[in-house]
DNA sequence: GATGGCTACTAGACACTGTCAAGTCACGCG
DNA sequence: CGCGTGACTTGACAGTGTCTAGTAGCCATC
C-alpha cells in the first residue's frame, strides 16, 4: 500500500543514488519531484490555472501520468505548494524592501515596487495565490503560514511608514494599493495598455510615487 | 447544417410560442438560454471558475448536455455572456455613485462602495472578469467594450473628484484601491477576517473614507 | 394535404482530464 | 537468498468539452 505523500509534508529525500545509470537521460539528479514543480510553474506562467494538466506535466517531465501522484497527494498540492513557495518569496521581497534604509518614502516606493515586480516576475503563481478554489488554506496550512508571514510584512511596513501606527485600515489600504495594482496591470486594462514588461514596471515606480506622496501627508 | 449561434451576438429572439403545451413544465417562457445564464451564475456563486461544467448546468435546467450548444457556441461564451453583463452593471453602479449630489469627497465613498459592493453581490462574475483566460477579450468585443464603458465612469470619477485633471496615475490610483480592496476581500486575508456580509460593507466603508481623506488633501 | 425547411433540441461518440487500483523492477538489508 | 520498499508503469473509470448525426414539432409553400 504506497500511500502517496501527505500534502505539505517535507518531501522524503531520500538521497536516493544520483548515478542511477540510466541511458536517456545524462544527468538528472533524481528530484522528479522538483521537475514536476517547474514544469508545472512554467506551464502556469505560459497558459494559466484552467490549462494546467497533470498529465501534461508528465508529459513533459518524460514520465507517465501517475508518476506525479507519488510525489503529490493530487493536482492542488502541486499547486499548493507552488503557492506556498510564492508567498514565501513575496515575503522575502517585502523584507529586503522593508529593511532598506533612508526615509519613509523610499520605503513605501520599495515595497509597492517589490510587491507588484513579484507579480510580474511570477504571474502564473501570483495569480494562484489568492484563489481558495485553487489552493484551499484549510487544507494546506503551510500555504497560509506563508501567506500570514508576507501579511506580516506588510503589517511591518505599515508600522514603518507611518510611525508606528498599527492601524487595519491603513494596512488594507496599502495591501489594497499594491494588490490591485498588480492585478489590473497583468490581466486588467492597465496591461493591455501597457504591453511591455520596462513600461510596466516604469508605470508602477510612477504609481507608487504617486500614492507615497498623497498618502503619507494627510490633510484632511 | 445547424451552425451554432455566433459568440456575442444577439439571441435569436424568435418570439416562439409561450404555449408549448409541454406536459412537464408548468410555465416556462421557453427561454433555456436564461435559464442556462441563471444556473451558470449559481453555480459560479457557489463553486467557482473550475467547478463549473456545461453539463451540470444542463442538468440543473433540465436538458441534455448538448443543448446549451445551441445557444452558446462554447463553455467561454456562456462565460463571457455573464462578463458582459457584469461589467454593464458595474458601469452602472458606478454611474449612479457618480451622478450622486454632494461634495467630492462624498462622491468617492460611493463610488468605491459601489464597485465593492458589486464584487460582494456578484462575488462569482466578478471573480472571472478580469481573467483574460476565462474570457479571452479579443474573442468577444461586447465583452471589452462594457469593460470600458465602467472604465470610463472610472475616469469620470477622477475628473469629478480631481477637478477636472485626466491624470493616467491618479485613475489607475483608484481602480487599484478599489480593486484590490475587493479582490483581498472576495478571497483574500481580509474575506477570512471578515466572514459576514455587513462587517464586510462596514470594512469597505471606513476603507474608502479613508482612502478619501487621504487622496483629496495630499501634503507631499 | 403533402413537402421541405427551420428551430430546438436529443443521442452517441471522441479525446482528454484527475484519480483509483494493481502491477513491475531495481535496490538495500537481514 | 528472500523480502520489503521506493519509484515508478499500466490499465481502468467516471467526468468533461465538443463534434457529428439525428429527430420532433412548427411554418409557409406548392
Amino acid at each position: 500500500m504506497p500511500r502517496p505523500i501527505d500534502p505539505q509534508s517535507a518531501p522524503p529525500h531520500p538521497d536516493t543514488a544520483v548515478a542511477k545509470t540510466r541511458q536517456e537521460a545524462p544527468v538528472e539528479p533524481n528530484d522528479l519531484r522538483q521537475r514536476i514543480l517547474d514544469t508545472a510553474r512554467r506551464l502556469l506562467d505560459e497558459q494559466g490555472t484552467a490549462a494546467l494538466s497533470l498529465r501534461e506535466v508528465a508529459r513533459r517531465a518524460g514520465v507517465t501520468h501517475q508518476a506525479p501522484y507519488h510525489h503529490f497527494a493530487d493536482r492542488e498540492s502541486i499547486l499548493a505548494e507552488l503557492v506556498t513557495h510564492g508567498f514565501e518569496e513575496l515575503a522575502q521581497r517585502l523584507g529586503a524592501a522593508n529593511d532598506h534604509p533612508g526615509p519613509a518614502r523610499g520605503i513605501l516606493v520599495a515595497s509597492g515596487i517589490a510587491y507588484v515586480g513579484f507579480a510580474l516576475d511570477q504571474p502564473g503563481v501570483f495569480r494562484i495565490m489568492f484563489r481558495p478554489d485553487v489552493c484551499d488554506p484549510g487544507r494546506f496550512p503551510r500555504a497560509l503560514a506563508a501567506g500570514e508571514s508576507a501579511r506580516g510584512e506588510l503589517q511591518r511596513l505599515v508600522r514603518l511608514v507611518h510611525g508606528g501606527a498599527d492601524d487595519a485600515g491603513l494596512a488594507a489600504m496599502h495591501w489594497a494599493q499594491v494588490h490591485g495594482l498588480a492585478v489590473l496591470l497583468l490581466d486588467g486594462p492597465l496591461g493591455q495598455q501597457l504591453p511591455g514588461l520596462p513600461e510596466r514596471r516604469a508605470f508602477v515606480r510612477e504609481a507608487a510615487e504617486l500614492f507615497a506622496s498623497r498618502v503619507l501627508h494627510p490633510g484632511g
